[in-house]
DNA sequence: TCAACGCTTCGTTAGCAGCCGAAGCTTTTT
DNA sequence: AAAAAGCTTCGGCTGCTAACGAAGCGTTGA
């Protein structure tokens, strides 16, 4: 009865035990969206002297969860990678069913359209993946997603510029298990690449509380002209 | 700054707590293979006293994660639903990079085709899920995917009894993320109805070590037909 | 040059969690 | 009816780890 699996028993435990502490867990939700916060910061957020949240961030950075800036006096840290914030994304799964009940208690807006890591999630972002899958303006191979060159003509068209359209074409994609919708919408560097445009261009609003993402009108008639459609 | 997301960090936190002993990380992937143990061997596997395993066994089923099966003086625990499964592959995600670089040190058979809880996964598990989608033989919907009427008739002429080949049209399927092609391969009731009902007509057998499932030169050849062929 | 700042390291304390043997309960076997 | 088997509960021990204040280190700004 050896043990051969994607994990080991002990990989597992390391594993959790990083979540294990509610300290460690508000950190690392607390960079879900993909930004760069301070040590200081993170203590606050996780309620915790300095010192504590010091040895906090140093497990967090051994254990590979976590990437590093350092800037003079201060240290930044960060998701180590999407890998990671797809991750911490699926621990919701277990809680798929429990919560499936109270489906209505969950923000609407943050099912909708919200931020994986740097990348849009939820309705839009499936909805996104999907129809572009479909209208074969996205590729997806064994190495990943990649744009095709006809889909840059239509995002030149509903308003992307020019210049960064044609850039999109040399990134990879990734699918990205969304937990609400339960399918893959478009995450990894291009995934980044298009949700960034899509907020520069103002198609997309970040809500203040959490991590929800605001589509305009004129954002929501831009996307329906490039076949992403919210269902309601 | 108000905490807004699938887990707080208490959820979180108990979720990995869960993990966080080598012990139980051990007792669930024993329960990978969707197999049901009593406590007795569970706590043999994991190398602990009776009594240890019993108090481990009774925080993962008051956690939610196993689920609980009385016969007599035994006690026979299984994982709760395929979501935990779904979730337990997923926890490889943060190593995926790391591991990549050995990846040709893991075992190419497990890559190729394995169980993940007790449905097909793997290169063919994703490999069927894409062929069929594209076949219009698999309709994915919001509420996850069926077998359409159309997919009966090539299962039944490729080898499969035509009762459960219709009966399969009553099951939902879900997609499920795979580790090694992080891509989605179908999970759920159907899923595993189906990879049992391959492992029964003997175009898959298991292997002993691990979780593998190793295609028969018969099994290959009426896959092709249904469209399913690996890349290599 | 000195003070303020951000963060880490050190040393200590307190509490929790895992572990086992023994005892108890229930079901099965003889 | 008694013994065996499978499992849980109880009690006590041990070790790990999170927590904090104080001290130390490097950076920034006055």
């Amino acid at each position: 009865m050896t043990e051969v699996s994607p994990l080991n028993r002990y990989q597992l435990a390391e594993l959790g035990s990083m979540l294990a502490e509610p300290a460690r867990a508000a950190m690392l939700l607390a960079l879900m969206d993909g930004t760069m916060r301070p040590a200081g910061e993170l203590a606050r957020v996780a309620g915790v002297s300095a010192a504590t949240a010091s040895a906090h961030l140093k497990r967090l950075l051994d254990g590979g969860l976590l990437g590093l800036h350092e800037q003079g006096r201060h240290r930044y840290f960060r998701l180590a990678n999407d890998d990671v914030a797809a991750w911490l994304e699926a621990m919701a799964l277990p809680h798929a069913n429990r919560t499936a009940s109270s489906a209505a208690a969950r923000d609407p807006a943050l099912c909708r359209a919200r931020t994986c890591y740097r990348h849009l999630a939820g309705q839009l972002g499936v909805a996104l993946c999907e129809a572009w899958l479909e209208r074969g303006w996205l590729h997806a191979g064994s190495d990943g997603m990649s744009l095709q060159p006809a889909a840059t003509d239509a995002l030149v068209s509903a308003g992307f510029e020019a210049t960064p359209a044609l850039q999109l074409l040399r990134l990879r994609g990734r699918g990205c298990l969304d937990w609400t919708e339960r399918r893959l919408h478009l995450g990894g560097p291009l995934g980044v690449a298009i949700t960034g445009a899509m907020l520069d261009a103002g198609w997309l609003r970040r809500a203040h509380r959490n991590r929800a993402l605001l589509p305009t009108p004129d954002g929501l008639r831009r996307l329906a002209k490039l076949g992403v459609r919210l269902d309601t």
